[in-house]
DNA sequence: CGAATTTGACCGGCGC
DNA sequence: GCGCCGGTCAAATTCG
């Protein structure tokens, strides 16, 4: 012990004091933790009513225009339907019947989204298409339709995807042959993955969730978790949460299916991005070529910022999409300036900008009928060694929507408080059985490809 | 005591 | 057909 010339007494003064202060501390942190808690509060609360305003006026100027677009629609399907009947064997008008009848008429989301898709066929070919043309063309949009309503009602009503048997848990059956029942499965399919760094078992998406397995995968030494949203009795929403081998401060997080019941503000930012990235993924997946023949896409789309750090890959189990948290923003290329991108970059300015993207997000993709995925292959490797990355392809063309991953990126962002910018975006449907881990960590497929 | 989690069994798809 | 693997079920166990 060293003698510090102090006395016992003053010691025990002083202590007196520092307890005293530390006491005075803790009731100012505890004030000021009051205060930010009604803040907080105050905020979510505008928020949410914020989002329920601009939603409704987004959907009352969208039904406007989709009014006009369906009176062209109704004319072009008249014109269309009367060539086959004029030249297409029957066996194809049997299929058309069929398909047909699987979209309700008084559907009027589906009337706007298919004429929606209509227009954005318009713009690739001005010469009269042949019947067997016309015929392909209808099936197409009918299939993609299919999905699109499929991916419509994700956010409120998957019960139509769920009524299998009372007693089971509908589970993905690859015996089906029914367009319908095929979307619906690639659907049930369709995953977003999010690859982000954090200590804690799962990173906060305002779910509920339950855990309802957990296995050890092939090639990670983590196990892999599975859990099932249970907000509601029978929301097929599922997640799986898993480290990753490499670094496993990295929290690889994959969720698939879209919730059948409302959400809270903080979920709903995840549950639009997994529905949005599914009805990227499935659009693509239905071998439709307007997302690379109508020259408006790329236009529309409203910044082009973040196709230098999105991928896409094609083939595979799943459709997937994964977003990659866990590098650093500064080593990644700089998107210009001026672009979502940036602007994500101060979180405070996320939630408050999430409701209009996500709308604007789906509505650009509601017009967007097909994203065509080309195979890249290296044909040195063999069938195993064929990773998600080797199919990847830089696609800059695609890149998904650009205006879709700046939204997913501010989503994850704002869901784990990370003020990094999503630093890569990957959009993988890799049917390589090769190892998942690393950056590309969900494989998959089941689409048809062309 | 009910809800949540754990964990071995089971099922189906896929490659060989 | 067999084995591997991912995903899910459901009884047992733990937790609050």
């Amino acid at each position: 012990m060293v003698d510090d010339g102090s006395s016992p007494a003053t010691d025990d003064t002083r202590a007196k004091n520092e307890i005293v202060m530390l006491r005075a501390e803790i009731e100012r942190v505890d004030r000021e933790n009051q205060e930010l808690k009604e803040m907080l509060s105050h905020v979510t609360k505008s928020y949410s009513t914020m989002q329920v305003h601009l939603m409704t006026l987004m959907e009352e100027s969208q039904k406007k225009d989709a009014h006009a677009q369906q009176q062209l629609h109704v004319k072009h399907r008249q014109e269309d339907k009367q060539q086959i009947e004029v030249g297409t064997s029957r066996l194809v008008q049997k299929q058309l019947v069929v398909d047909l009848g699987l979209v309700p008429a008084s559907d009027i989301h589906d009337q706007q989204s298919l004429s929606s898709s209509e227009n954005n066929e318009d713009g690739r070919s001005n010469s009269p298409p042949t019947n067997s043309e016309v015929a392909s063309r209808l099936q197409m949009e009918e299939e993609a339709e299919i999905t699109r309503r499929e991916i419509s009602m994700g956010m409120g009503r998957e019960e139509e995807a769920v009524h299998v048997s009372p007693n089971k848990v509908p589970r993905f059956n690859p015996s089906k042959t029914n367009n319908a029942d095929q979307a619906e499965a690639t659907m049930r399919k369709a995953r977003v993955s999010v690859r982000a760094r954090s200590e804690a078992t799962m990173i906060t998406d305002g779910c509920q969730w339950r855990k309802y397995g957990q296995k050890m995968a092939k090639g990670n030494p983590c196990p892999r978790a599975y859990y099932r949203c249970t907000m509601a009795a029978g929301c097929t929403v599922r997640k799986q949460v898993q480290r990753c081998a490499e670094d496993r401060t990295i929290l690889i997080t994959t969720y698939e299916g879209n919730h059948n019941h409302p959400l809270p503000p903080a979920a709903m930012a995840m549950a639009s991005t997994t529905s949005s990235a599914a009805h990227m993924l499935l659009s693509g997946s239905m071998s439709s070529t307007d997302g690379l023949m109508n020259p408006n896409f790329l236009a529309r789309t409203l910044l082009p910022c973040s196709s230098n750090m999105a991928t896409i890959s094609a083939s595979a189990p799943f459709p997937t999409v994964t977003l990659d948290l866990t590098q650093d923003p500064n080593a990644a290329t700089q998107p210009p300036p001026n672009t979502i991108q940036s602007q994500f970059q101060n979180p405070s300015q996320n939630l408050a900008l999430l409701p209009q993207l996500f709308t604007q997000t789906l509505y650009n993709q509601s017009m967007f009928s097909g994203l065509q995925m080309s195979q890249h292959r290296d044909s040195s490797l063999g069938p195993k060694q064929q990773g998600p990355l080797a199919d990847s392809v830089t696609a800059a063309a695609i890149a998904a929507d650009p205006n879709f991953t700046a939204v997913i990126a501010a989503a994850i962002s704002s869901m784990i408080g990370n003020s990094h910018p999503i630093n890569n975006i990957t959009t993988n449907s890799s049917n390589s059985n090769g190892n998942n881990s690393g950056a590309n960590i969900v494989s998959s497929s089941g689409i048809p490809e062309n």
